[in-house]
DNA sequence: AAATATATATGGTTAAAACATATAATGGGA
DNA sequence: TCCCATTATATGTTTTAACCATATATATTT
């Protein structure tokens, strides 16, 4: 039914032994979903496509997190969905509000602290190695 | 007795209607203590000086999620404890293990990953805009 | 003597990811 | 035509780790 999950579950072959969960996204789902919708208007299944381009694997995805968090953003007054159905399937189409505009500007401050901080990581780790 | 949230504090002033929590670290305490402690042994109030190394604000850390995060690591033997009392207070000192490093090196390269999402999301939010 | 800094620890709450499963319409191929 | 994969949305449960609060005790500074 879902084909998920297929390269966590390498990753998991790889890490045996090791009872933290690395894979674990964290806070991501609901930025991307504000950072895609702020580009122009999208359906769900769209939404799950996209988070690809940010380097995650489509299978990796979790198809429930994506329309639970569109749901709850609509609640929030973040975006706001209508339902469309030309050709075809019937979807729901979010749109970014001014709200959630907002929302983002705050997440980017975030995105570019949590980036050096990484990249600050990355460095004390290579420091002093041969 | 503890002077924390200060810094983030402000942050919510400015953030006041965001029902999002913009401030919460994630996925970001264990990794670091490996880290630091694969440059060489530390107690838990060091690490938490060292945490500031990274970005954050010392005022903004959890400390009582860095001692637990350390009893857990131990738990699972990614680091070793023990006490030492040379000069004043007792203070328990970790060591890093090599179960503790291979962890380490599996955590590296989710942050690379991580760092090139975080990046590309930059890049993406920067298109098209005036 | 009092206050602050150093140092470690644990109990409870909450948010969000992870995991599982349900539903249903559509289009292509056997 | 029937089956199945794909498209599309949704919700229930569990787990994890951050967040928040608080407790304890020694050492140093005012």
């Amino acid at each position: 039914m879902r084909r998920i999950r297929n390269i966590v579950k390498e990753l998991d072959e790889k890490e045996k032994g090791c009872t933290f969960s690395l894979q674990r996204l964290s806070r991501f789902i609901q930025p991307s979903l504000l950072l895609f919708l702020s580009k122009g208007q999208c359906h769900g299944y769209d939404l799950i496509e996209k988070l690809g381009v940010l380097g995650f694997h489509k299978e990796a995805i979790d198809i429930g997190a994506v329309y639970r968090t569109l749901r709850k953003l609509e609640k929030e007054g973040y975006v706001k969905s209508f339902w469309s159905s030309q050709k075809g399937r019937k979807r729901r189409v979010y749109r970014i509000t001014s709200r959630g505009r907002t929302l983002l500007k705050f997440w980017i401050e975030r995105v570019k602290e949590r980036k050096e901080a990484l990249n600050k990581f990355i460095i004390i780790y290579q420091e002093d190695k041969l």
